[in-house]
DNA sequence: ATGATCATGTAATAAGTTACATGATTGT
DNA sequence: ACAATCATGTAACTTATTACATGATCAT
């Protein structure tokens, strides 16, 4: 069991979903593609942590929606229980910006630029979600508690926000030093 | 010539150094065990990127110290003018905290505090960073250019710490939900 | 003595990406 | 016409981790 497989029985612990629904939302949390998810999920099958029922559909292709086991989510218990591993980051800017001494000004501007672009879309997105979460929440998010199945996404917006906001921030300032 | 390579380049525009040193210092920026680092040099090496002189030594193992030539530095120049990859980050945490519900507040507050601690250290190692650069840079840090050798480090670390401090405050501000 | 740091390397495995494969519907 | 979205899956390949291997110093 490989934390991409406990990721995808902790979201399935809120929905039950399709793999190619899984696949759209774990991204923000952890990035993998189809080809990886799919033969995970046959194996989650297997164990008996995940369950799915055979959906035909006229229109689209046919699906298989998975739903978690009692077995999958009291893994899931023990999972959230054992230390968690560090997270890793792997940005290429970073290794550019590191001997970006050797383009010029107007190059190492564009470098930057073209990140910012990105950080902008990513902040676009999580704003909406943010909104989403209002929208289908009568409460005040904030006011939200654990057992909120609605808390932990909010947990979770919160912090993807405050961290594009602050890589916006660096490439701002970092821009005007260039 | 994957990312990685590059990323040595990068480090050995900066500095000579050996396998082993490479893999401490691109760790902020990309984690790789020495393991897959080794074997990379030794292609850079065949396609005349870089060249090592071996220096044998009493008290420890002889080593390799590796230096980035002409050839490499264009590579480099040519890299940064590539389109960069989407940063990728994979945290444990996050999968975690979406389905935290389904462990009491105490174990819940324990997941959160663990990596507030590893916040902590990493913070810490990137303040005695900052201080090592202001030691031995005579200017104000602030006032650095873009051909200073010192420069890209500096923005560098401007970004870790603004990043972490904001992980630290992003735990802070999630414990005192639970 | 036991583990940590320095220093290099290979082998085996796991994880992740790209490409191949199919096929309907909807929008430009 | 052409690309995008939905929907699943496998095969080939690249990348990354863990384990194996050696061996000297230094601190606890």
């Amino acid at each position: 069991m490989n934390t991409l497989s406990y990721g995808l029985l902790s979201l399935l612990n809120r929905n039950s979903r399709t793999g190619y629904e899984l696949m759209q939302h774990i991204q923000p949390f952890w990035q993998a593609k189809h080809s990886q998810i799919y033969p995970l999920l046959a194996q989650l099958e297997q164990k008996g942590h995940v369950q799915f029922v055979h959906v035909p559909q006229s229109d689209k292709p046919d699906k298989k929606v998975y739903s978690l086991t009692e077995l999958g989510r009291e893994a899931l218990r023990q999972w959230i229980l054992k230390p968690t591993d560090e997270p890793v980051t792997r940005d290429e800017l970073m290794l550019k910006v590191y001997c970006i001494g050797l383009v010029d000004r107007d190059q190492a501007r564009k470098v930057i630029e073209d990140r910012e672009v990105f950080y902008r879309q990513r902040l676009l997105k999580f704003e909406k979600s943010y909104e989403q979460l209002q929208q289908n929440c009568e409460k005040r998010l904030d006011e939200l508690g654990l057992q909120d199945p609605q808390f932990s996404h909010y947990v979770l917006l919160h912090k993807a926000l405050a961290r594009v906001k602050g890589d916006l921030a660096w490439c701002d300032w970092v821009k005007a030093k260039l």
